[in-house]
DNA sequence: GTGAAAGCGCTAACAG
DNA sequence: CTGTTAGCGCTTTCAC
């Protein structure tokens, strides 16, 4: 019932708590028959290492904060996935905040964690900008701020993991084009997003080496749901403007699109093709199968968890930008 | 930089440390004055407790572990989200760990879980007697484990949160079959989960006040993911069974039923209705959007925290069982 | 109404 | 190689 301590375990052996705790630790300066005995008598009475003292000790929370926009796609999960890999063996507990992409709900999220103490924070942002006086002020406290996917505007000296976003919008979209289309439209969320812009300008460039750009075919979503996606689409089609295609910024837009052009008994791809960004199993979730950027996310949270003990163990450490590939699938919507 | 700590405050008003605790936990053995001057202070210098100092004082870590056995769909997160808005006000942290649906892993997360000295423990577990002696351990070690969705098999004493599985099934096959469905066919997961046996009856005691029950039409598919979905609705189809919709255990299970049956050329819901029991975001976000028995899994996280809660307070508290209504949502797809 | 001292479990000088 | 002591930040007796 009650955990066994140090002490227990000292008095038991009638060795003092010092001797036991550096048997445990694997200090050279004990006898190897002690230590055998400590070490048996641990593991028979079921001695468990208080983490809570631990930390008090040495002042480290061994927590680390994670912050996301949203957990409705599996894109969040994927990411916590790499996370939990890297840091679990180590002994960190990771902490979880949803922001529900709203920078409110996300300024009370960091705040919660530097409560909490955490030594660290990996986040997805909701809003370029808006928090940008609390990322300092967390900064200030000494707690390494990594950013992943989403990043902040102003370029703090921050650790970063990230993927091509412009190139390998290019790619996509020539994709698009090599297999026959021309009128191609970017479905873009909200530009507060830094990715927006990026694969805007991706989408853009490879656009206008064909000669085809046309400024019009550049549509912004309010936001990145399977709801917005519906609203955009159907907005395009009662505009009337014509188009034989879609890139879309996120697998949810994408989602919308389709749905409604479904509904509107569009046929994909053979009327409209539809690409996306984004790596989440959506895309092979839906009907049908949606062609997609594939973000190496779990791996992304795993390089994100190495910044920040990177971080941790020497706070003076320099900022790195880690640039990771992303995969062109190709799937049934193309 | 550093965090200010009672010592500082001490050194900063003349003040022995027990003064400025009592002050800032309002204990009435404090001179208003003082008080006032106490918490000016804390408030100027900015003064946070430091939380793992509480627990170790305390022997509670504050801490909840949440075990779920995926986070591909939003379901688990929603629940989260509960736990969130009952826990996090209060201090609480939540740490979360994934099964990936392997008992095997679900045992270590509960290990680690342990190890981290969790002040109890919220799960949905991925099999329904596997793992029966770690959750006896866990509890013989005084943490409450408060299950929810899926139960274990054997009746611990346990506080649990579920939804009554056998009646909204009744409920969602009667739709079926007011829609003029005769042949209804039922996907179920494996059956090392409760809720499939118990979304069973239901869909059999229905089918038989309707005198057409044909256990021919229950099938079992291996897993539940879209890809097992849409293998068994393949073998279905090859075995030339006839039947004109679908009951399926999951969302997912149904998503991948329809994906293969619109790459078929079935037409849902006119050659075949399909309907789910779940309640996440992915019915709409699917095309087309499915009918489904909506758990209210928010809400169903806020009861497990609270029933977690109650068991904090006083471990030997009766356990209790909840049952919540879940709503049937019709849609597209029946 | 306030202070001194002990203790939560552990590690890390410092002695010996 | 082992033991004693102090201290991480906080609360909580026990004195005064």
């Amino acid at each position: 019932m009650k955990r066994i301590t140090i002490k227990d375990l000292s008095k038991f052996l009638s060795l003092s708590t010092s001797t036991i705790s550096r048997a445990l630790l694997h200090d050279k300066n004990v006898n190897d028959e002690t230590r055998k005995r400590v070490l048996d008598a641990a593991h028979k009475m079921g001695y468990k290492p208080n983490l809570t003292a631990l930390s008090l000790q040495s002042g480290q929370s061994k927590t680390i904060g994670f912050v996301v926009p949203e957990m409705i796609t599996p894109f969040s999960a994927k990411v916590l996935k790499g996370i939990q890999n890297i840091l679990y063996p180590l002994g960190y507990r990771i902490i979880i905040t949803q922001s529900d992409e709203d920078p409110l709900i996300e300024r009370k999220n960091l705040q919660l964690l530097e409560e909490f103490n955490v030594d660290a924070i990996i986040i997805n942002l909701c809003h370029e900008t808006y928090n940008n006086d609390i990322y300092q002020h967390i900064m200030g406290q000494g707690i390494p701020l990594i950013f992943f996917d989403r990043l902040p505007h102003q370029s703090l000296d921050v650790s970063k993991v990230i993927v091509n976003d412009s190139i390998k919008a290019s790619l996509m979209v020539e994709h698009l084009i090599k297999t026959g289309r021309k009128r191609i439209v970017y479905i873009m969320g909200p530009t507060t997003i830094r990715n927006v812009t990026e694969r805007m300008n991706g989408y853009k460039r490879i656009l206008m080496k064909y000669n085809i750009f046309d400024e019009n075919l550049i549509i912004q979503a309010n936001g990145m749901t399977v709801q917005h996606g519906r609203e955009i689409i159907k907005q395009l089609l009662d505009k009337n403007i014509e188009f034989d295609s879609i890139f879309a910024f996120s697998d949810t837009l994408a989602m919308g699109v389709m749905n409604y052009l479904l509904e509107q008994k569009v046929r994909i791809p053979e009327d409209v093709a539809v690409a996306s960004f984004s790596g989440t199993e959506l895309s092979s979730m839906v009907y049908p199968q949606l062609t997609s950027v594939q973000q190496p996310l779990e791996k992304m949270g795993e390089k994100a968890a190495e910044l920040a003990l990177e971080k941790i163990k020497d706070s003076s450490a320099a900022s790195r930008s880690v640039i990771m590939d992303a995969e062109l699938v190709y799937r049934a919507s193309t």
